[in-house]
DNA sequence: GATGAATGAGGCTTCATTCAT
DNA sequence: AATGAATGAAGCCTCATTCAT
C-alpha cells in the first residue's frame, strides 16, 4: 500500500525471508516440471539455499506444496468478499472488470502457474485439491454468481441459472489461457490478452443480456 | 500347500490383445494417480500380468504413455474433418449438435481422462503434447472455427472473430468437465450434462447470433 | 581324413547339427561381446534358430559356455600327444614347425577367440579354467618342454630351465596375437604373421642354442 | 533390541578420500568377478559405505571402471618417458633392470588386476581400451624399442627388428604372470619371479646379443 | 543455524529360464 | 519338436530425508 520508493535491495537475504525465497523457487520449478520431476536440491539451489536449510523450514516436499497453496490461498480468500461488496455498479461494468482483471493476471504465466499445479497434482493431494477448491474455486464461482444473480434482480440480465452462466465466464478464460501456456496455443497478434477479453465480453455479454437492452458497453 | 490337481495355467498367451491390455490399464492408473506416480508393476497388475511381460510390448513406461496419445489420437484425427463436411445444416443446429456431442463424450470420466494426463504432463512430455495438440486440439478448434465462419456467411451469426469465439465454445466444456472431475465440483442435478449444455447453448447462440433473428431453438 | 569332395550344403539344417550351430553363434558372440554381456535371444537368433530351441541342446547358458570350452579342447587334447612322439628330428626344425603351426593359428581371430574368452571369464568359471588349462596349457607347455629337454639331451640347446624357457616361445605369441587383436596394436606389414615368427624364431633360437652352433636354420 | 547406550556413527563424513576408497573396493572387486559380476551394491560395501554414495562419487559403474583406469595410467603416463632417458647405460644392464622391474611389479596380483580387466573388458569399453594402450601400452613398447634400438646403435646388440623384437621381452612377462595368476600354473619355486626372470633374461640376452659379445651380465 | 555427505527404500529395466500352445 | 510369450529375480540408479560436522 505505501510505497516509499526504496526498493528492497534484492541481495539481502534475511532468515525471515527464506521461507518465502524456497516457495517461489518451489513454484517455478513445480511449474515447470511438476511435482514429482522437482527434487528438492533443484529447489534449494534455486533458492540459493542447501538442501539441509530446506527442511528448516519446511518437514518434507509435500508441505513445501502445500504452503504454497496456502500462501496463494490466502489473498484471495482475503480479497474476494470485495467483489461482492463492490457489486452496486451496473453489471455489466462489473463483470468487463472482473474479467479484465482475470485476464491480467492469468496472462502472467507466473499467476498461472499455480492453478495449474493444482490441477495437476490433484489426484496425488486430494485435501489439498479440496482446500483449493473451496478456497478459492468456490469463491470465485460464488462471487461471479453473485454478480449474475445480482444483475437478474436488477434487470439487466436475462434469468439465467446463474451457476450455470459461471462456466461461460470462467471457461473461455480457461481455454485461451490454461490451454494457450500448455500447448503453446495461437500467440499470434489475434490473441493477445486484451483482444481476447474484447471478444469474450462481446459475446459473453450477448448471451446474457435482455435482447431489448441494445450494444454491451 | 494343497494341490487340488486343476492346474491353473499361470499365464496366458494372448499376444493381440496385451498392448491394448496394457494401455487400458496404464490410461486408468495415469488419469488416477498421474504418470509418475504409477508404477510399472501397478500397470502390469491391473492388466493382468506380469512387470516383465509389459516390457515386451512396450520398451519404456514412456512409451506406454506415447502409445496411448496415440492410439487416442488416431481416431479422432480420422473422424474429424467430417465435422466441416456435415456443416450444411443450419449453423445452430450443427453447432447444437456437436455441444451434445462432446458433453456426452466429456462426461464420461474414462474419455476425459486423456486430455486430463496430457495435460497434467505436457511440460515433460514437450513433444506428444505438441503432437496431441495438432492432431486433436487444433483439429477441434479449426472444424468449430470453420463451423462459426460458415455461419457468419450464411447470416447467421454476427460477424465475430471465429478464431476467438471457439473458446467461448470450448471453454464453458472445459469448465464443467475438467474443474467438475478434477475438484468434484456442482454434483448435484443442477449440473447434469443436459442442464449444462442448455444453458451453454443458450448463453453462447445468444452471444454468437444476429438479434432480430430471434430466439435460439 | 576321406574328403569325397562333395562338400555338404550349407542350408541343410539337420537336428544333429543345431547344438554346433548353436556354439559357433555363441564363440562368436562371446568373443564379441563376453559372455555376461551375450544374450541367450541373440544367441538363437544367430543360430538362426528359436530361443526354446537353444534349451533342447543345452541347459543353461553357462553350459553353453562350457561346452564350447569342451569342444575346443577336444581335438586338443587328442593331437597333443602327436608333437612328443614326432619328435626325431631336429629340435630347432621341429620348434620352427611348430611356431609356424601355431601362428598360424593364432593369427585367425576365430581360433583366437576361445582362448581370449576363457582368459575373461576365468574367474566366473574357476573350474572350467582348470580344465582348459590342463588339457591344454599343460599340454602344450609340456609338449614344447619336451622339445626343448630332448633338444638338450641332444645337445642341440644350452642346458636352460626347460619349463621357464616355454615362457619364452609362447609369450612372443601371446603378447603380438592377443595383444594385437584385443588393442589392435600394430596392423602394418611389418608385423605380419610370417616376419613376426621370423624375427621370433630368429630371436628364440640364438638364446637357446649353444654359441657354437652358428646361425640357425 | 540391545541398545548399549554408546551411539555407533552411521557414518564418517569423509569426502576426500571416498572416491579412491571407492576405486580400491572396484578394483578388487572387478579382479576378482569382472565388471560384469561386480554389484555396486558390493563395490559400497567393500569401500565400507552405501549403495548411494557411490553415486554421489561416479555416475554410473561404468564412470567407475573409467576413472580406474585413469587413474592408474595418469602415473604410469608421466614415469614412462624416464625409461628413455636413462638409458645412458649398458643396453643389457639397462634391460636386465627393466624386467625386474616389471616382473617385481607383475607378480604382485593388485598391480596385474588392471591390466588384466582392461584386456578381458576392451571389446565392452573400446575407447578405453584405446586410451589405455596409448597411454600405457604403446609407451612401454616405445620404450622398449627405444632401449633395442639404442642397443643396436651401440653395438651392443645384433641388427634386429627392434618392433617386433619388443615382443620377445614383454611377452615372456605377459606368459608368465598372466597365465600363471589367471590358471594357477606353477606356483612352485622354480618358478619364482626371480629364478623366471634370470631365465628370462638369460634366453633373451643371449637371442639379442651378438655371438661375440660372450656370456650375458 | 547451515551444510552436504550418507542412507536406503523404491522404481525402472533386463534377461535367463520356463512352459502353454 | 519348436516357438516365443510370460515370469520374476536381480541389478542399476534416484532422491527424499537424516544427521555428523
Amino acid at each position: 500500500m505505501m510505497d516509499t520508493g526504496q526498493s528492497e535491495p534484492k541481495w539481502r537475504r534475511r532468515a525471515e525471508d527464506r521461507p518465502d525465497e524456497v516457495l517461489d523457487a518451489s513454484l517455478k520449478l513445480f511449474a515447470q516440471n511438476g511435482f514429482a520431476a522437482t527434487k528438492v536440491e533443484d529447489i534449494a539451489t534455486e533458492a540459493g539455499i542447501s538442501k539441509g536449510a530446506v527442511y528448516r523450514y519446511f518437514s518434507s516436499k509435500e508441505e513445501i506444496f502445500e504452503s504454497l497453496v496456502k500462501r496463494a490461498i490466502a489473498p484471495i480468500a482475503e480479497r474476494t468478499e470485495d467483489l461482492a461488496r463492490t457489486s452496486h455498479e451496473d453489471s455489466a461494468v462489473l463483470l468487463k472488470a472482473v474479467l479484465t482483471v482475470a485476464a491480467t493476471k492469468l496472462s502472467d504465466p507466473d499467476t498461472l502457474a499455480l492453478p495449474r499445479i493444482v490441477l495437476q497434482e490433484a489426484s496425488r493431494f486430494p485435501e489439498l485439491a479440496q482446500t483449493y477448491r473451496r478456497q478459492v474455486i468456490d469463491r470465485a464461482i460464488g462471487a461471479l454468481e453473485l454478480i449474475i444473480e445480482k444483475g437478474i434482480a436488477r434487470g439487466d440480465f436475462r434469468p439465467v441459472n446463474a451457476r450455470l452462466a459461471v462456466r461461460n465466464v470462467i471457461g473461455p478464460l480457461l481455454a485461451h489461457f490454461l490451454l494457450g501456456q500448455t500447448f503453446g496455443i495461437d500467440r499470434e497478434a489475434s490473441a493477445s490478452p486484451h483482444s481476447f477479453i474484447e471478444s469474450h465480453y462481446d459475446i459473453l455479454m450477448r448471451g446474457l443480456m435482455k435482447p431489448e437492452t441494445g450494444e454491451p458497453q
